[in-house]
DNA sequence: ATTGAAGTCTGGAGCGGCTACAGGGTCAAG
DNA sequence: CTTGACCCTGTAGCCGCTCCAGACTTCAAT
């Protein structure tokens, strides 16, 4: 009987993630599958707990699931050479840069166009914008 | 016969909207059913080219599609005061800018860590900061 | 008149990444 | 023995499309 093994509730706790996500996680292959009690109820383990961890801190960092699968293996291959993960990390901030750029022309477009209006509608500048 | 009526495939190309996505949009109540030919070809004339290239416009400023039905109704009322367009225009700026902020701030953490190697897995920064 | 390519039709499934049920079983405290 | 908190499975929904299969129509070239 080992000490630390705990219920989905407790490692959804944990590691800050919802236990739909949790189930959802397992059914994608991302966690593993954990043991079950005789009733059947999910059991994980410390190991549980950091792999977890892993995927949920790669997702607050905007990687996809994809992203984080290939993470994950090569975390699981600590001899090897981590230009991979320099690569997909670099490509990810490359991505979120150009996001940035697409926001914030966007923001530019909206900004001209919002607080148009003391008046009616047909003198709106933002309805004017999108109808011309 | 008007001269002025066109197919799906015209009427994409002329707005700048895929063929699917019109449908889309008529499913969803977006755009009005247009008129059909005796073989149920559909057919479209410039008033709805005038209102998908709104919905077009709206969608590129990054407006949900429930937004830019309020702001379909909005135009269809030029006589009525544009707050709620303010208002509208405001939210979206507002949620735009947020997001620019949140990826302002996963930039940071991911150029802080990208470009970590000549080494292996081991002393990877990438794997290391989202193991520890 | 025939053929073939390009256009159009419907209905339904799939994407990412969850989230929210419904309808049941289990467990521990009082 | 009951209550309430937890857990289970399976399915459907969210957004905004996008793609597919399989059938029909239209039009130009032969």
């Amino acid at each position: 009987m080992t000490t630390g093994t705990f219920n989905i509730g407790r490692l959804g706790e944990r590691a800050g993630v919802n236990i739909e996500t949790i189930r959802y996680y397992e059914k994608i292959g991302l966690l593993p599958e954990p043991g079950r009690t005789a009733a059947g109820y999910r059991q994980y383990g410390e190991d549980h707990l950091r792999r977890l961890s892993f995927i949920r801190k790669g997702r607050d960092l905007g990687f996809s699931i994809e992203a984080i699968r290939a993470l994950l293996r090569l975390a699981e291959h600590p001899e090897q050479p981590c230009e991979d993960a320099d690569r997909l990390a670099s490509a990810h901030l490359a991505e979120v840069e150009r996001k940035i750029e697409e926001l914030g022309r966007l923001r530019d477009a909206l900004s001209e166009m919002a607080h148009c209006c003391a008046g009616t509608v047909a003198e709106c500048r933002i309805i004017d914008a999108l109808a011309s």
